[in-house]
DNA sequence: TTGAAAGCGCTAACAT
DNA sequence: ATGTTAGCGCTTTCAA
């Protein structure tokens, strides 16, 4: 049954009126007569008349559709992020289409295009790890499109900014541990190039610094995956027996040192207590369960959107910015109990 | 800078020529003599021309995009497969609209019929575990729109379907747990409306029954997520002593069942030896290391991909139907070795 | 080799 | 209260 769907011209003909008068009954035009109205209507209904979307937006240049471009859906993060968003969107009308770049730069700049070409209304972006150039960037918005950034920012544009404080979220972790009684404390750090890795070593460095502990290089390994921590596996153990304490800056990785340790002979937390940073529910699951700060990814996913529509619907000046900060919360859990002895009974 | 986007009509005025002259030059149409293409065409770069996806769908009913409707995101198995999907997508010059039902089938109702509106050149579907009303995809089939199940198929349609074979997926790992030395085995299942449920339940059945183990409906207990799990956690102890192998009906059960247990008690795989089915990358994470079926997800969304393809290109016929079976493969590590002490030494 | 005109489905001036 | 017409951006007959 592969008829085309039925049109505002095939009601219009059937009924033996014209297309305008069709289109003016379906969306209650004062003009129209009632009778006219409940005709047209029950038609339309009975042979599940459906409006042409595209149609619709060719000649409104309003799509009602918003592009979402982050590096990778299977991470728990972004997944969040994106049911914020699609939740805020739904209830203003709008649809989502999700790209994803797989961290590919190539990729990030077809999908831009792709989405411009597609007349998307405004864009939402997290950026891939190995974008440097960002003419695309610039692209969206010499087309007119309204752009709005979250966690993974550009700095050299000025637009909209959604992220969590990376700063405070690590500062709060390592303040943590310090409570707790470590003195000694590693971080397990993400490449420096990204603000993500950046960040959360200064957020390290301040709460060290508040307690007037020593900032040590050495006691920073630079393995941001689950894989990295175990290639370097040896480094850890080579200091673990001087410290007391990791602050990792993903939960992957604070899961993968534990691991590390415990098959050295370490206890978790009695003689080193971990701190993690969220990215999933992979937390409870850990052994021991893990203590971390919770990035709030539903929440950045709503703000991002409605900041967006702010510049789609206009409500917001056009080259008025904003940038919103949703600081993680500490989720206490057994791992950075320090001195504790740990063991499912 | 809002100006409007460069249209054929700009260019052609531009250049003093017509706009079918510049539409068919831009696609080296060959009547189009040498020197206007060039003019044409670097003029088209120079000003970063880029044609109206929207009218150029309007004009050809096609889009060039499929859309994925999905019960959640955050399942690492949906993600794997969105990948799988995308990247045959894109490939062949399609891209991809994802909708999450949420499990709510009133949102799926809502989602396939903004994808029929959007004129999709096709959908592939995983139902929400509360569809049990199945007039929205007929809809779509009656739009002329092909439509591809994967995992969570409809039975009652008859179109294209890309499964994991959960029957022989359940029977491997029941198997496995015999082969450690199990043989009271309880298993944790899924509702029984859902396939996914009733066939991993045959499963396992089928494993005993091939071993002439003994079926017992009182060593089934009805839980597939972690807060089921934890909620039936007094049914699992009263049985724990009698038991001593666990098939559950995805990792997050699993986990979940030997954390319960554990603090009870019970050592894990000694007392009792577990397995999972894949559902993520969690089962790294546990304590003892998980082992359990791994779905091939990537594939399932490539092969859905490339059913669908085959519909919309029509390279198949519109009512010839095919059903791809995927079997997972058992992934063994320590949860399931019976009878062993395992602890990180 | 190029241009004029019609039409994809819809709406909104502008008639009547 | 309803119809006619033009146009959103593009392609494609048909005509020149």
């Amino acid at each position: 049954m592969k008829s085309h769907p039925i049109t505002i011209k095939d009601i219009a003909r059937v009924l033996g009126i014209s297309p305008s008068t069709v289109s003016r009954a379906l969306k209650d035009h004062p003009d129209i007569s009632p009778k006219t109205k409940n005709l047209v209507k029950t038609f339309a209904e009975k042979v599940n008349y459906r409006p042409n979307a595209l149609a619709l937006s060719l000649r409104s240049s309003k799509t009602n559709t918003i592009g979402i471009v982050i590096p990778e859906i299977v991470h728990h993060f972004f997944s969040t992020v994106i049911s914020g968003i699609e939740d805020v969107a739904y209830g203003r009308g709008y649809n989502a289409i999700i790209c994803q770049t797989n961290e590919n730069y190539q990729r990030e700049v077809i999908d831009l295009q792709a989405l411009i070409d597609n007349r998307v209304d405004g864009i939402l972006v997290s950026m891939s790890k190995n974008t440097h150039e960002f003419t695309h960037f610039n692209n969206v918005k010499e087309n007119g499109i309204p752009i709005v950034f979250f966690d993974r920012i550009c700095e050299a544009l000025s637009t909209d900014r959604v992220i969590a404080d990376d700063f405070e979220g690590a500062r709060i972790a390592t303040r943590h541990l310090i409570n707790q009684g470590c003195k000694k404390i590693m971080h397990l750090a993400a490449p420096q190039h990204l603000l993500i890795g950046k960040n959360r070593k200064e957020g390290y460095y301040s709460a060290l610094k508040e307690s007037k502990l020593e900032c040590e290089e050495r006691l920073i390994l630079k393995c941001d995956t689950r894989e990295a921590v175990f290639a370097k596996a040896d480094d850890v153990i080579r200091l673990a027996s001087e410290i007391d304490g990791i602050f990792a800056v993903n939960d992957s990785t604070a899961i993968a040192v534990m691991q590390v340790l415990q098959r050295n002979g370490y206890k978790i937390p009695k003689d080193i207590a971990v701190v993690g940073f969220g990215d999933g529910p992979n937390a409870n699951i850990a052994y021991p369960p893990l203590t971390t700060v919770e990035q709030k990814g539903y929440d950045i996913g709503q703000a991002a959107m409605r900041l967006l529509i702010g510049h789609i619907e206009e409500t917001v000046e056009d080259d008025e910015f904003e940038t919103k900060i949703f600081t993680p919360e500490l989720v206490e859990r057994t791992s950075s109990q320090y001195g504790i002895d740990f063991t499912y009974k």
